[in-house]
DNA sequence: GGCTTAGATATTTTT
DNA sequence: TATCTAAGCC
């Protein structure tokens, strides 16, 4: 019997291309992985293999990944292949990779190891602050704007001098110096944008060749995850890292890519091909996922993109169940229909609710869920709502903290300086910070001075006339207060820290008087703590910012997951936008609100390129299920307190009718095909009237609001025909969708104030009669 | 200095 | 509809 070497074992059970993709270890690799196609596990095994075949210490290989999730999965499947001696290998996310390297050699770049991180939050109030101080309206320039001007920036490569080279309109000329500013800000507090993590490290990089050879040297292997989506600052991270070894394997899915609008930049699979000479690329079109009419229906769709890398999904899976389209009057009966549909896969298919998703395309559209899943009393599981670190009492806690780490730590300071209040008003802080500005130095070191003249170590500077004694007094107690967290930060784990905040700065307090929420804020004060206590015990100061880098770039901390009232462990029905669904799969995925305005949705509709992004996203949500998809959209939706009558969006015509399957609530299932309902079917199904026919006040148009006898209110989808032999389609609320002969059925135009959307079936062209409804 | 109120504003959000 | 901000008032 021959004896399996561990090679063959590794190898087995993978599919020839997958194989192909493993064992390729030298030179340049592109892994094109549709979805389903196993990428993580190739990966995995490829790791496993260069370790276990190659030779190649664990330590010597770096994987980098987009979400702290994706590295936690590679990681485990990579320590399950290898067993031991894995502990070194290195699989980041590409901030967390880069903020370990500026923790050690920052000092290039001006940094110091213990630097700070700012979140969007402080982005933000550095921003105003330097609106303030330019006397520029942030009602003209939201900060929000700037920002994203200066991310772009930041994530092309341009300096604020280089921005202003390219200055074209007042905005962008307002833009560079706000951006400018807000570089010395940050460069003030010793601290970091999570841009400048990818920034600052391209720069160390790019202009220290000792720095480069270093980290050239360091890692023989580089892998990166989800490819598509890296911008031009990661590629170019990552092309230096591999230019000397050249071993550098990518992989990724173009037609996935679904974060442009965050920098990510597609083009760089194929760039990748002309950095990298002789790179070979290997195709995963197998899916072991979906069924085949599933994958069909996808292709079909992602197939109405243009100049695409094509690649042709297959599976050997079920052929599977047809996709249904459901139809519902509005969002309630859209959220009713879902639940009622997800009920019965139990029972039909035995899928339970731990295998249902519910995916949309903007967050307040699971308002409608949650409603109904509350009434019905289904658990659900709620992604991404408000995180455990943004609550308020967490982060100002934090900034206590952040301070105690890292005095300079402007942002923090402003946040907390009077919270709870202590006397220090914003007149009283804006002149410290205009002190501060002036001397070039943090407003910490203003407010230490304040302190050791008011115990009077020190003669009272020019500015003290400016600040009234009573301010005077309260800075200097906050001053103390801070000296002494700093001196205790040497000595203390930072869950004993939180402790002595929460008690000598008036926070607890504060909480305790708080008689709504201060119990539940206490609680999560406690929780902050235990999440400290993972990392007490190792040496003080380390142990801080350690602490405080995992917390801002790991937004989710184990164990506190899950919907508010729904237990982890529970089976719940999981309710997440697309963007957050992209990698994960579930046995039936339930996409929502498919229609023109919601997806795509209305800040795309009128640029091709991000109709085809909102595409790529409908793609995403499609692939991720493996059995069942249901498809569901509603005839009238609430949007921002107004309801409207919607439009079916565009991409249902591009699923082939024959994969298709239109149901009703109450199960009367009809084929597609042989009962067109012109809303989402092909459009030569349909026959409106022409308008020479002569509308006469009785005719009835889309978007109609109507009243049956029986039926109660609904919405006109189409009507065909004239006088007595006029075809009415009507969604009636709870009750369906209905044909209806004009001559039999008892219809009442229902005359509203509101005009609504309207939608001629005959149009290729949309045509929206109250735009300020749906547009922005 | 903190509270109330009117007015504007509104995708997606891996880090 | 809900959420945030600036302004106005005690």
């Amino acid at each position: 019997m021959p004896l399996i070497s561990p090679a063959e074992n590794l190898l087995a059970g993978l599919s020839d291309r997958q194989r192909e993709a493993v064992i390729h270890t030298d030179g340049p690799l592109l892994i094109v992985a549709g979805p389903g196609s196993g990428k993580t596990r190739v990966m995995a095994h490829r790791v496993a293999y260069l370790i276990g075949e190659k030779g190649v210490p664990a330590w010597k290989i770096l994987a980098v990944t987009f979400t702290n999730k994706a590295a936690r999965e590679l990681r485990e499947r990579c320590e399950r292949l290898v067993g031991h001696g894995s502990d070194e290998l290195q699989v980041r996310t590409f901030h967390g990779f880069c903020s370990r390297v500026l923790r050690s050699d920052g000092e290039h770049v001006g940094l110091k190891p213990e630097f700070t991180i700012y979140d969007t939050d402080d982005q933000a109030r550095v921003a105003r602050r330097i609106l303030d101080e330019f006397d520029i309206d942030p009602k003209q320039f939201p900060p929000r704007a700037l920002l994203g001007i200066i991310s772009d920036a930041k994530n092309n490569m341009r300096s604020p001098a280089q921005l202003e080279r390219r200055t074209e309109t007042y905005r962008d000329e307002v833009a560079s110096r706000v951006y400018a500013a807000y570089e010395g800000a940050l460069q003030r507090a010793n601290a970091v944008d999570f841009d400048d993590l990818l920034l600052k490290t391209y720069m160390l990089l790019e202009g220290f060749p000792e720095m480069l050879e270093k980290y050239q040297t360091r890692f023989d292997h580089l892998l990166v995850d989800e490819f598509q989506d890296t911008n031009p600052l990661q590629f170019q991270v990552a092309r230096m890292l591999a230019l000397k070894s050249q071993n550098i394997c990518v992989v990724g899915d173009p037609d996935q890519s679904i974060y442009s609008w965050r920098h990510a930049d597609p083009t760089n699979l194929t760039d990748f091909q002309s950095t990298f000479k002789d790179t070979k690329i290997v195709t995963l079109d197998q899916s072991y996922r979906s069924t085949q009419i599933i994958l069909e229906a996808a292709d079909s769709v992602i197939g109405n993109n243009d100049g695409r890398m094509e690649k042709n999904l297959w599976t050997e899976n079920d052929r599977g169940t047809r996709i249904s389209v459901a139809e519902a009057y509005n969002e309630d009966e859209e959220a009713r229909l879902v639940l009622e549909a997800a009920a019965n896969l139990k029972s039909q298919d035995g899928i339970g609710r731990n295998e249902v998703a519910i995916m949309y395309r903007v967050n307040a559209q699971s308002r409608a869920f949650e409603v109904a899943c509350n009434r019905e009393g289904i658990p659900y599981r709620l992604v991404g709502g408000v995180k455990f670190y943004d609550r308020k009492e967490v982060k100002d806690v934090l900034s206590f903290l952040r301070l105690a780490a890292n005095p300079a730590d402007d942002a923090a300071l402003e946040r907390i300086i009077n919270v709870p209040t202590r006397g220090i008003s914003a007149k009283t802080v804006a002149e410290l910070r205009r002190v501060a500005i002036t001397n070039n130095v943090p407003i910490l070191d203003v407010i230490l001075d304040i302190s050791r003249v008011q115990s009077g170590d020190e003669d009272p500077p020019a500015y003290y006339a400016e600040l009234a004694t009573r301010a005077l007094k309260s800075v200097s107690a906050f001053g103390d207060l801070i000296t002494r967290l700093i001196e205790q930060s040497m000595a203390l784990d930072t869950n004993e820290l939180i402790d002595l905040i929460v008690e000598h700065s008036g926070y607890g307090a504060m909480l305790r008087e708080d008689k709504e929420r201060g119990e539940e804020r206490m609680e999560n004060l406690q929780e902050l703590k235990a999440s400290a206590e993972q990392f007490a015990g190792s040496e003080e100061r380390g142990q801080l910012t350690d602490f405080l880098e995992n917390v801002a770039l790991v937004s989710e901390v184990d164990g506190l997951q899950g919907g508010d009232d729904t237990d982890v462990e529970e089976e719940a029905i999981t309710l997440i936008t697309l963007h957050q669904a992209k990698g994960l799969e579930y046995d039936a995925v339930f996409l929502v609100g498919l229609e023109e305005g919601i997806l795509p949705h209305s800040r795309s509709v009128d640029d091709p390129t991000q109709i085809e992004e909102e595409r790529r996203l409908l793609y995403v949500g499609m692939t991720r299920a493996r059995k069942r998809l249901n498809l569901f959209r509603a005839f009238q939706r609430r949007f921002r307190g107004q309801s409207g009558s919607t439009m079916a969006s565009r991409f249902l015509q591009e699923i082939p009718d024959s994969l298709v399957t239109t149901r009703d609530i109450r199960g009367h299932s009809r084929v597609a095909d042989r009962m067109p309902d012109p809303m989402w079917t092909k459009r030569a199904a349909s026959t409106p009237a022409p308008e020479s026919a002569g509308r006469t006040g009785d005719q009835f148009e889309a978007g109609d609001k109507v009243r049956h006898g029986t039926f109660g209110d609904g919405v006109v989808v189409s009507s065909s025909g004239t006088g007595g032999d006029t075809q009415v389609t009507v969604a009636f609320a709870g009750q369906g969708v209905k044909r209806l002969m004009l001559s039999f059925a008892p219809l009442e135009k229902v005359v509203e104030e509101e005009s609504v959307r309207q939608f001629d079936p005959d149009e290729d062209e949309i045509e929206i009669q109250d735009p300020d409804l749906f547009a922005p």
